[in-house]
DNA sequence: CGGAATGATTGATA
DNA sequence: TATCAATCATTCCG
């Protein structure tokens, strides 16, 4: 209520205390707050809206005081009505006719027996007590009927204690809040009663004024009852969650633009003023070698965090540009490493190291340069991560804090997510044949979280990879995703499209953090001279394709290991898509090696040997589900009508999670290759809440067209032509999820003992989810690389 | 209770 | 208007 004020003592309280003023005149009859309070008065509803919107600060005020003048006036005035009308009905409330308000309205007419309900008397409660008039509510009270109807009453047990306390009947007033569990709208009030009170008791009993030291004491000593207190911990004023949201970000950007601050003011619950000035003391302090200041992030690499956020802000201030500007930056919360990206282009993250890692995947491989829907510009040293997940530093051991809560530009993770969504929006947009589901998709994410998110193009939901011999690195190409190889394309355990110079592998890895959709092997003899790969069906979930294994042999895409996760697919003779025979949860990362450019072009070109498709029989379409993609894709992006069954929903398919192997079956004549399709350890996966309020509805809306349909439109060609199909299912991840669920107590996904966050809200959840997701990568690259590199 | 940690405030500056 | 530096006030811990 009061304005944004800086004064934030104690969560709970400090509510309470920005209402000091209105509960001061209210305590000592004041006239002051008497307009306010009456507007807020009477019916509940009104006081609890105001608190509601309390965070926002001071422009609510106003705007509530008017809109509920009027109503509150009349309430007031009909309070006083009833409160006249009462004597009539109860033989004892000669007391309450006391009221010297003027009442225009003559009470001459009493509405009879109804007079006098419950709400009536909530009504005259809130008008009295928020109009300053506690000797009359004291009246008021007394005269009441103990009536068990209004017993329970919120409003008249608030009344009773602030009769309670303006009597100095302290006892009574304890017994009041503890008795009842109020609702959250009087939380703030209510915990000013109590504390008030044990000071007032300490004052009494010292005989003289207390310190803020003393009243700080006696709050410890007297700790706020549960009954008007959420329990929510905090240190400092600051809950533990909102002080980690501004690590987080500061972390990744010390100085947050306005858009950024209000962002996080929004999501931590404090004012837009306690956040700068929770940055402006963050930089001076760091600033001041003089004062180790142990860094209250003493998570253990404050410093490291804080030395690499320096290092970077040299060269960029804002690394993280304002998600308003349309610039889609993207900084990774990398524990150790902090990676910053800074904009160039549409979006650029430039790191120092080669190799670039999406989603979850690292290629320590040359520092090529990556191009992602051509103007999104990945490098980094670590790894980039796509599709929000940074695996720049691979450290199990990294303590949630960090990652969790990782912001970009300002936005929460939940923003994230939402970006990597439009990224994912933007490239299905140029699918034509995925217009449909992507839209939806976008939509819901987006809304979900602040729309201001940025943007980052790192998805590639669909690419086209072009293998061009004797080149490796391909200039990007906006229109179209294009990836060009040197080699064969191939998919690797990884989920990884690898092209091989010859019949082995070439290095370079297109890893399935891409949502593919259907995979076309046409003939050589059509669409292109070299063999087309459409893909399909981008979404932000890891995806694999693959194409028959007769294509295989050469400078074909195959499947070979896809460990983390499981393709569920089909290979069906005819045009129908089969039914998913088998899935795993698919980490599938996008992973470059090389120099490539990625366009929105949905189709994979790859140069295949004619004879190798031909020879495989039937054409090779390939159609490929993705299945769950790290925590920034939905989990089950994508559903498959075909299934018949929504991926998130459906129940786990996929052979169990502790299973290390896992082979995909080929239902057809037509075989794909899936080799040790390993899977994480359900110890090693945290829980991940199966329903995310944020994604949850992606699934269903992207999930619609996975089968055929999508390459039909590419190619309508190959879309009767025999086809691979990869069915995302979520079964794995779920079994994961079941599995770690069962071992950890809750359902919150923690990383270590250290973090006791609450997650209870969407972005926490968010956050959980990139937790899990790091946990996975890093999963991936410490254990699961060896057998990659084996691959390779 | 002392002192560190942390949030808020003030005045100067660009 | 945002930032910085200095400082005050409060919170927290031993």
């Amino acid at each position: 209520m009061s304005s944004a004020s800086p004064t934030a003592p104690i969560p709970g309280v400090v509510a309470a205390i920005k209402q000091e003023n209105v509960l001061a005149d209210m305590l000592s009859g004041g006239v002051g707050a008497q307009e306010k309070a009456a507007r807020e008065g009477c019916a509940p509803p009104f006081a609890r809206k105001q608190e509601e919107e309390e965070d926002d600060g001071e422009d609510e005020d106003d705007e509530d005081e008017e809109a509920a003048a009027e109503a509150a006036d009349q309430v007031l005035l009909h309070a006083e009505l009833l409160v006249r009308n009462q004597p009539v009905r109860h033989a004892a409330l000669s007391a309450a006719p006391a009221c010297s308000s003027p009442s225009p309205a003559s009470p001459c007419s009493p509405p009879a027996p109804l007079a006098f309900s419950p709400e009536h008397v909530a009504c005259v409660c809130e008008a009295l007590q928020q109009g300053g008039h506690l000797d009359r509510l004291a009246r008021f009270l007394w005269s009441l009927p103990r009536s068990d109807l209004l017993r329970g009453n919120e409003s008249l047990l608030k009344a009773r204690a602030l009769v309670a306390f303006h009597q100095g009947l302290y006892a009574e007033l304890y017994g009041i809040l503890e008795s009842h569990s109020f609702d959250a709208a009087n939380h703030a009030l209510l915990q000013e009663l109590w504390y008030k009170a044990r000071y007032s008791e300490a004052e009494r009993a010292r005989g003289r004024p207390l310190g803020a030291v003393d009243k700080y004491r006696l709050r410890r000593k007297f700790p706020l009852p549960r009954t008007i207190w959420d329990g929510e911990e905090t240190v400092y004023c600051f809950k533990e969650r909102s002080r980690n949201a501004l690590k987080e970000l500061y972390k990744q950007n010390r100085y947050p633009s306005p858009a950024e601050k209000r962002n996080l003011a929004k999501v931590t619950g404090l004012s837009l003023t306690q956040v700068s000035n929770w940055f402006k003391n963050r930089r001076q302090r760091d600033r001041n070698p003089s004062e180790p200041q142990s860094k209250s992030e003493s998570d253990g690499n404050p410093s490291t965090e804080d030395e690499s956020s320096k290092g970077q802000e040299d060269l960029s201030p804002h690394p993280l540009a304002s998600a308003s500007d349309g610039s889609a930056t993207l900084s990774l919360p990398g524990h150790m490493e902090p990676v910053y990206m800074q904009q160039l282009g549409n979006s650029k993250i430039s790191l120092s190291s080669p190799g670039v890692l999406l989603n979850g995947n690292l290629v320590p491989a040359n520092p090529s340069p990556v191009f992602l829907n051509g103007t999104s510009f990945i490098q980094g040293p670590n790894g980039v991560l796509l599709n929000g997940l940074n695996v720049g530093a691979p450290s199990p051991l990294n303590p949630p804090k960090t990652s969790p809560s990782s912001l970009s530009n300002g936005m929460p993770l939940a923003d994230m997510l939402a970006s990597s969504s439009e990224d994912v929006k933007d490239f299905k947009i140029l699918q034509t044949s995925m217009s449909n589901s992507a839209a939806p998709l976008t939509t819901t994410t987006t809304t979900a979280y602040s729309p201001s998110s940025a943007s980052f193009s790192g998805l590639i939901p669909s690419l086209e990879v072009k293998r061009e011999e004797s080149e490796e690195a391909i200039a990007s190409q906006d229109g179209s995703s294009i990836v060009t190889f040197t080699g064969p394309v191939q998919i690797n355990q990884y989920g990884v499209v690898q092209i091989p110079n010859s019949a082995t592998n070439g290095g370079q890895l297109l890893n399935g953090g891409i949502s593919f959709s259907p995979v076309q092997l046409p003939p050589v003899s059509t669409a292109t001279s070299q063999g087309n790969l459409p893909l399909n069906q981008s979404t932000p979930s890891s995806g694999t394709f693959t194409s028959d294994s007769a294509a295989t042999q050469q400078g074909k895409v195959f499947f070979s290991n896809l460990p983390p996760s499981a393709v569920v697919y089909t290979l069906p003779n005819s045009s129908q898509a089969i039914g998913p025979v088998k899935q795993e949860g698919l980490e599938a990362s996008l992973v470059f090696s090389q120099v490539m450019s990625l366009g929105q072009n949905p189709q994979l070109h790859a140069t295949l040997p004619s004879d190798s498709l031909s020879g495989g029989g039937p054409s090779s379409l390939v159609n490929v589900t993705l299945s769950h993609n790290f925590s920034l894709g939905p989990p089950t992006l994508i559903n498959s009508e075909e299934l018949g069954s929504p991926v998130s929903e459906s129940p786990p398919l996929s052979a169990p999670a502790t299973s290390g192997a896992t082979v995909v079956s080929i239902t057809n004549s037509n075989y794909a290759t899936l080799q040790n399709c390993s899977l994480l350890a359900s110890h090693d996966l945290m829980s991940i809440s199966a329903t995310q309020p944020a994604l949850g509805g992606i699934g269903p809306a992207i999930g619609g067209h996975v089968g055929p349909h999508p390459s039909a439109q590419v190619h309508p060609h190959f879309a009767r032509e025999q086809r691979l199909v990869l069915q995302p299912v979520t079964s794995l991840k779920e079994n994961f999820l079941s599995e770690a669920e069962s071992k950890s107590a809750s359902g919150l996904m923690m990383l270590d003992s250290k973090t006791k966050y609450v997650m209870s809200n969407m972005v926490d959840a968010i956050c959980e989810e990139l937790e899990t997701d790091k946990k996975q990568l890093a999963k991936l690259q410490t254990v699961q690389m060896d057998e990659d590199m084996q691959d390779l």
